[in-house]
Order: C-alpha cells, then structure tokens, then sequence
DNA sequence: TAACTATTCAACTGATTAGTTGAATATTAC
DNA sequence: GTAATATTCAACTAATCAGTTGAATAGTTA
C-alpha cells in the first residue's frame, strides 16, 4: 500500500465521523441522549421527526458506532456508545460559536430574552452554593435527572413547575438549569416562577458542563 | 420564535461544522494546514487533487470560517482561522480511533510496519532527552518545522535525509518525529538512517500532540 | 392465536454534493 | 502591453443524502 492509497483511505474513516454529524438531526438526537438514554419514540417526538425518520438517522449513528442500544420489552433504548462523543459535540459547538456569529445571536434572543432574563455564570454558582440562600432546580425530564444530575439539585420538570412549585422554599432564590447553554426549559421555568413571586436565575450550564468543571478543579 | 424553529436553526449551524468535515479531502487539507500556513498549489499537490477542486474545497472551508488566508504575490496562503481546529479535528480522529477498527489495523500495517518498526511514546521521550544519548530530528517539510516544533528537534525533511544524514552524531540514537501519528515521513526517516547503520525511532506524536502534553502538564 | 405496539426496511422523489472541464480573473514579470 | 502564473468560477454529470410512504418485522398482551 502506498502513502496516498493509506491517507485516502484514513481521512475516508476520519471523514465518516463529519458525515455522520453533518445532518442538524443526528446532531440533535446525539446532543438529546448525551442527557439520558431514550427510545426511538421518545427521540422522535423531542426532535419533531417521523418514527421512519428517526430510525433511519439512529441506524446511521449505530453504523458509526457513535450509539448503541439495549432492548426493553417493546422498546429499543438507544445509548451514547462512547463518552467521548460528549467532547465531539462540545468542540463541535465550542468552534461553531466562535465561527458562526448567528449562533449567538439566536441564543441572546431567545434564550437570554435579549439580556432580560438573569443568569449565572457556573463560576459563580460555585460560590452561592456554600451560602444559605440558594436552591438549585434541575428541570429536565426526570429520566435525565436520574441519569446524572448537578450535586444538590433538586428535580422539578419545566412541565410539573405549576404542581409543585409551592415546595420550593420562598425565601430563597432560585436557580434553575436544563440540558445547557441551548436548552430552553431553564429560561421558561425562571420566567414562571419570577411571574409567583419567587427570585430566580437561569445556570449557563447543563450537567456536562458541570462534570468538565469539576474535572478542571481537580488537576 | 418558538422552541422548534430555535432547535432547528441551532443544530443547522452546529451541523454544518459536520458537514464541512464530512469530506476527506476537506479533512485532510486541514490537517496539512494545522502543520503550517500553505498555497493552493501545495495543498493540490499534498492532498492529490486538482487546483480546481482544491480551491472548491478551499471555498467551502472558508464559507465555514475554519479557514482564512493572506495573498503573497500570486500566491493566496491559506491558513487555519481558529486554535481550536486543532481540537476539533483531535477530537474527531480520538472517537474515529475508538470506533473504527480499521484506523488502528491501518495504522499498524502502514505507520508501524506491522510492529516492525521501533517506537517511541512522547512520555517517554522526556526522560530520554535528559540525558545525551539522543538526537530528536523533525522530517516534515522545513516551512512546517519554521511554523512549529518540538523543541530541541533539528530540522532535516525527510526529501534532504540522504544529503544530509551526515551531519548526524553516529553514536547517538536518532528519534524521528513528523505530522503525528498517521504520518509516515518519520517511518521512512527511521526505515532509511538504519540501513546506514544509524540506531533510529519513531516518536508516536507530532508538534501538536507535544504542545498538549506540555498543556497538559502544565496544569 | 389474534390484535396491538414499537421499530425497521425498501423504494421512491427531490435536493445536495464531489469532481471535472473549460473559461474567467487577478497579479506578476519582462 | 503581452505572456505567464496562480487561483477561482460556472456548468455539467454522477453519486449521495434526507424525508416520505407503505410494508414488513419483532415482541407483547389478552
């Protein structure tokens, strides 16, 4: 085998990594079970997507290796093969924010309301947490929670907010989080519970950001 | 603006960082470029392509901001426009690596002459230097080694080995280095100063996985 | 065993992409 | 001012991809 035939045939490989991520959809299903793993149902409903469609795009991530599954009675439960595509999304995202001014734009408006919505840094909740006036409030789905969750969360689900807001301590304020810099339910939480009267904030951060700032701490 | 529309503009700009990088070729002119800053002419040449094609590459690496690039005479320069490229594309072959069997069969066949080839981690290559039994040369293309290098190395392109060898200290083991871990400049380097009779290795990293490491141990 | 549920597959359509070919453009050198 | 050099563009072809539709498959439940 010559140089050449061996580079077309190694960049081949490094290039099926791109592919599989060039279509929005598989990045969002990679980016939904980097939360929790999840059925084909599921991953089709949160992506908007047709069951057909859906399948189609997870049996190309399997191809890839970048997923894997367990069966459960009926259900397919589809997994992240390999921790690592975390850090692929990551350095992903990390690049197409610095590239893409869009990007920015599109989370100012709509998830920071155009700076009107108050928001922590992760820093700084590192700091608040060692105080008395603080609870922090994981409002992804359940399942998420309990798939890995930020130490001294509690889990209320944006959808159960109005059941069971009144257990949440009012004269504290309250911080809330979801699945990262471009999840919504944070922003929607902080905003109903502002409207009962309580002091909040949305955490510019999910779960995984949460675990590589530990692992920062502790080098 | 609602939720669905916000998810699909975001993970359309995150994937197009994807879809750039679904291209081999594209893979592999940014791989040439994280090496040093190159013309059009000489990303051609390396890479096998034509001009045309290379600059329709070149084109879209641009229309992705990953890349940028100053004129020099008749010569446009073509240069990466971001650091962090060099995470994506690590990133990228780190998870290829893990999931693509192939890669590493590939790689042992071609780089490492089926474990014929004596080797050398870079962990192992910072004990080594201490001492003075060892010469560390750079065989990639010297506008490479000008851009950045492991220090200590001297500079002798693998093309020059034959004119140059000469120079080297008989009674010192020569360690090779190149591009990294799928370059074969140092394999030939290695291959051909022992047949002179020369004791050589080939260091498993390159310029960019040394300033890692360095990084890394600098925490 | 039949009905139901969850998932996957095959075939199709329309859109997108990779590479080539020939032409156009920009700059330099004489 | 012309020729040469380096680069980019437009138009084309063939291949690949995304989503849909309808059917098939696998497993469970009553």
């Amino acid at each position: 085998m010559d140089a050449r035939t061996f580079k077309d045939a190694i960049y081949g490989d490094f290039a099926r990594m791109g592919k599989v991520l060039s279509s929005p959809k598989r990045f969002e299903l990679l980016d939904l079970l980097s939360q929790s793993p999840k059925s084909v149902e599921t991953l089709a409903r949160e992506s908007n997507m047709s069951m057909a469609n859906t399948s189609k795009h997870l049996q190309a991530l399997l191809d890839a290796r970048l997923v894997d599954y367990q069966k459960n009675k009926n259900y397919v439960i589809y997994q992240l093969a390999n921790p690592k595509v975390v850090n692929l999304l990551f350095s992903m995202k990390s690049i197409a924010e610095d590239q893409i001014s869009e990007i920015n734009h599109l989370r100012e408006d709509f998830i920071v309301r155009g700076d009107q919505l108050e928001t922590i840094e992760l820093e700084d909740w590192f700091d608040l947490k060692e105080g008395d006036s603080h609870v922090l409030i994981d409002v992804r789905p359940q399942s998420e929670f309990l798939s890995g969750h930020i130490e001294g969360a509690i889990s209320i689900p944006v959808e159960e907010l109005n059941d069971h807001f009144k257990n949440l301590p009012s004269d504290k304020e309250v911080i809330a989080y979801c699945r990262g810099p471009y999840c919504v339910y944070a922003t929607e939480a902080v905003e109903f519970l502002k409207e009962q009267g309580y002091q909040a904030a949305r955490l510019e951060a999910g779960v995984h950001e949460w675990k590589q700032y530990q692992a920062n701490q502790n080098h």
